[in-house]
Formats: C-alpha cells, sequence, structure tokens
DNA sequence: TTCCGATTGTGATGTATGTCACACAATCAC
DNA sequence: GTGATTGTGTGACATACATCACAATCGGAA
C-alpha cells in the first residue's frame, strides 16, 4: 500500500514537472540539464478543496504554477465583501505578486476551489534562475508581459462591456468555470451580486 | 538662429536621455559604454498637444518612453464612446503592448493631452537590446511586473471602490492632472460620465 | 433517515449613475 | 471683435444594480 502511493505520488509529480517543462518550452529552449536544474528548484504541493494557499497579512514568499485542479486569488474589503481576482487554472501561475516582490505582507488571499497540486518556487530561486540563465529572465519576462495585457483587457473590458457581456466572455474563455465553481463565485470575479448573476 | 534652435535641440535631447539614463539606472547598473550603446537605440520624438502617436488599426511597432509633457492610451468602443487606460506622464512608458508584442493592429490610441517628448523604441531593438545584454533584459522584465502590479490595483479599485474614493485616489497620486487635463478626459479614466464626475 | 449548511432563484425597494437637454464660460481661429 | 468650438455645470428622467427578505433545492454529516 505505501509502495503503491508513492508510486501514485512519483506518476503526478512526473506529471505536474512535465507539464511546467511543456509550458516552458513554448516560449524559451532549454538543454535537458538546464531543464533539469530549473525544475530542481521547485517543490510540488497538494492542497485540497477549500485549503489556504495565501492569506492576507502572510508575509509571501512564493509563487505557484498550477499543474492541477482550480485555485482563485480574492480581495476581502474592510465591509468584508469578496472580489475575486483570478481564477487560475492548469498552466496559470499565480500568487499576490505585489507582495512578493515589494517583500510586503499579502493583501491577496489564494485558496483552492478544488483539489489543486501546484509548483511552488521561492522569489530568492527565481531571482537566481534569473540571474544564473539569461533565457529563464526572457521567459519570466514574457510570462509576466502576457499577465499585463491580459488584465489590461480584462480593465478595459470592465469599463466597456455590462455584466452580461463579461459573463458571456468569461465562460467562452473558461466553459469548465460553469460547472466547476459556484455562481457567488462567478459573481465575485464580474464585480456583481450574486442575485444580479442570477438574474442575467 | 539656425544655431539657436540646434542647441536648444540638443539640450533637451541630451535631457530626454538623462532622465531615461536615470530611469534605468534604478533599476540595473550599466557601464557608460553600455549606456551609450543601449540609448542609440531610442529615437526622440516631438510632438504638440492633440497629435497622434498611435491610431487604433495601426501596424505597431514602438513603446514609448515619455520624457516631458502627458499622453493619454485609450480605447473607442462601436458606439463612439472613449475609455481611458492610462495618463503618461514622464518616466512612464506607453504603446499599446496588446498589439506590439503580437504584431496585430493597434485597439489602443495614444495621443498627447500637452506638447510632449518621448524616446521611442522599436520591438526588434527592445529584443536585440535584451538579448545581447542579460540585465537590460532583467530592467524590461521589471518594468512590466511593476506594471502588472498597478493594473491589477487598479482592477481592483474599480471594482471595490465607488467614483468619489477613486477620483480622490487618482488626485492624490497624480495632483497634477486636476489642472493639466480636462475633466471629460478624468471622467473617462475613472469609468463614468463626465456629468456624473462633475456632481462629484 | 433526518437535519443543517451551502447554493441558487426571485420579489420589493432604494440608490447611484447614465442619458438627454439646456445654459454658460473660456478659448481659438479668422 | 465675432463666431465657432470646447469644456463645464445642472435639472429631469430612466435604468441597472445593490440590498434585504424569503423560499426551494441539494449534498453531506450524524
Amino acid at each position: 500500500m505505501f509502495l503503491l502511493i508513492c508510486f501514485l505520488a512519483i506518476l503526478v509529480f512526473m506529471n505536474a514537472k512535465e507539464l511546467l517543462k511543456d509550458h516552458i518550452s513554448k516560449t524559451i529552449s532549454l538543454s535537458e540539464e538546464e531543464f533539469e536544474y530549473v525544475l530542481s528548484h521547485f517543490k510540488e504541493h497538494y492542497f485540497t478543496k477549500g485549503q489556504t494557499i495565501i492569506s492576507a497579512g502572510d508575509k509571501v514568499n512564493h509563487e505557484y504554477f498550477v499543474a492541477e485542479g482550480c485555485l482563485k486569488s480574492f480581495y476581502i474589503n474592510e465591509e468584508v465583501k469578496m472580489f475575486i481576482l483570478q481564477f487560475s487554472m492548469p498552466n496559470w501561475w499565480t500568487s499576490d505578486f505585489e507582495a512578493l516582490y515589494s517583500g510586503g505582507k499579502a493583501k491577496i488571499n489564494v485558496d483552492c476551489i478544488t483539489d489543486a497540486t501546484v509548483l511552488a518556487l521561492s522569489n530568492e530561486d527565481r531571482e537566481k534562475l534569473c540571474r544564473e540563465i539569461h533565457t529563464v529572465e526572457h521567459f519570466f519576462r514574457w510570462r509576466t508581459n502576457k499577465g499585463y495585457v491580459a488584465t489590461q483587457k480584462r480593465l478595459l473590458s470592465f469599463m466597456n462591456n455590462d455584466t452580461k457581456h463579461r459573463y458571456e466572455e468569461l465562460l467562452a474563455l473558461y466553459p469548465q468555470l460553469y460547472n466547476l465553481v459556484p455562481k457567488h463565485l462567478i459573481a465575485a470575479y464580474l464585480g456583481v451580486s450574486r442575485e444580479t448573476l442570477s438574474r442575467l
């Protein structure tokens, strides 16, 4: 039984790192040795549905590559109202990047909508890898470029489109979300009350 | 007279590049030769109030470092309504980054709220410099990191705060804007009608 | 099974904001 | 200076949405 669990763990472990390897390969080329070296800095973590990865107030020292499952990153305001910044699906990265980059305390929370497998990379290791391997720095530059453009597009959509339009936009992009996450979370992503979404 | 104009042009030219040099120095260290090499890829441009730098539909091939003046980047929707993504002040970068990075046509416009001096860097030159000088790639990674965090903060503010709060937030950050740009542009940045802003 | 919490739908009502309309001032071109 | 364009303020009205309240359904725990 123990051996079986070890075997399954190794299987998933391989899959997660393979997924990350494929993801990185889409932007840069690395030798096998370099890949092995880079991937060795990522630590795999399992989380179960509902578990918290980052809480507001924490010191944030890692960013997370999602290999499996669905996470959400969200902000809770003074009136205890929740706003969802991002649903993180496989092949996405998540963290409280402001806190991670600046060294401050988290204002954003990250937790699991489903069971999840993630690969964690520390701030120090990311900077070390970027320093040591030029193309890795290139990879992270492009990852953020894409994130920047995506966030800007969402901001524009927020200003331009009404709720129904944004809802359809979201479902067109991630049809899985409709069955995967409760409606009140989708409402929190769209920035409307759950009642309004229900009456869409 | 001609000599005087040349002299003034060189003066401003020096100032713009010096500003960029200072800006870059805040993130990375470069030797004098490297600086000279990097800066040689930037072309200085003058624009007058109201002039257009990027029009929707254009092929976008440059990003711009603002040395002097104030630009706006904005989107016009089907109903000819304008949404301002960013006011670009000195030491900011602007472009339609989605189009620039993807090679597509511009969806964003950029024009001048005041007379402006900018330094233009082509997509190819940026990539070339990033390839040739590792620390330059580092610089651009951190520039985008900061932009990403700033845009995410603005998105959160959009969801969380009401118009008045966001207006005060904007003016606290850039008090100059109050006298520099007409109110209807500030309304377009805040995502409300000019009438609502007027009644704030 | 039974109960409880989580999720979702829907009605009634208040409020912030958009839209249309008009007025007036400031600026600019000629 | 004169007329046109641009920027700004304000009233009247319509509308989208938040909020509060209640009901119904579903799934898991005891």
